[in-house]
DNA sequence: AGCTCGATTCCCT
DNA sequence: GGGAATCGAGCTA
């Protein structure tokens, strides 16, 4: 399969424990206005439904979560802790609501355009290092939220066949900062030893106001 | 209407 | 390793 084969809707129906280990290594197109920017995924995670205690789809369909509710193929874009983004692509059935948020990347395409985005990375590596970090870098945010990443070239988002990952380079583990019961599975999913794969952090609960 | 805290990042020690 | 930044979804009332 040619590296630059786009992917089909097909590929996204099936479900997201299956899927989201087989985007790594995968190219994400983003075109924006300034030109098209595109990363080589390197860490996923998967969220599982509405059965799922750390989805966004836990507790039902809202209207942030809209877009995991519908049809696969399509971004879910969430604004989080008053300053970031982060994109999931939706696999699966219609209202599965399952989602693979995506972690992390290498910038193979223009990273000149990455960095005027992300001013702060000091290395290649650093630039899509994060879920937050890789939608800034992507020039991402929640306009781009139901957008079909199937539509073909041109459009906002396409997926590229890509070279996909060894299944023996794939580590799984707990995914970051999720909390509680939603802890406890392994549907984190990266490529051993790439650079751009972000460090695990354990869920931390906030501290309250300290009562005087 | 008010409150809590999040699928994070950055900067400081 | 810890705290700040910043906003809004979802829960409680």
């Amino acid at each position: 399969m040619p590296h630059r084969t786009p992917i089909t809707r097909d590929f996204f129906d099936r479900p997201v424990l299956e899927v989201a280990p087989d985007l790594l290594g995968r190219t994400l197109v983003r075109t924006t206005s300034d030109g098209p920017i595109e990363l080589r995924l390197t860490e996923v995670e998967a969220y599982n439904g509405p059965t799922d205690p750390g989805s966004h789809a836990y507790r039902g369909r809202t209207r942030r979560n809209a877009a995991m509710f519908g049809p696969p193929g399509h971004a879910y874009v969430y604004f989080i802790y008053g300053m970031w983004f982060s994109v999931n692509l939706v696999c699966g059935p219609v209202d599965s609501a399952g989602a693979v948020l995506l972690r992390a990347g290498e910038i193979t395409t223009g990273s000149e355009l990455a960095q005027k985005r992300r001013p702060t990375a000091r290395k290649e590596s650093e630039l899509a290092k994060g879920p937050a970090r890789l939608a800034t870098a992507l020039d991402i945010d929640r306009t781009l939220d139901g957008s079909d990443i199937c539509a073909g070239p041109g459009a906002p988002f396409e997926l590229l066949a890509g070279e996909p990952a060894r299944a023996d380079r794939i580590r799984t583990g707990p995914r970051t900062g999720v909390s509680g019961d939603g802890a406890v599975h392994p549907w984190r999913f990266w490529i051993e030893g790439d650079p751009t794969v972000s460090p695990y952090r354990a869920h931390t609960p906030r501290r309250r106001q300290p009562s005087i």
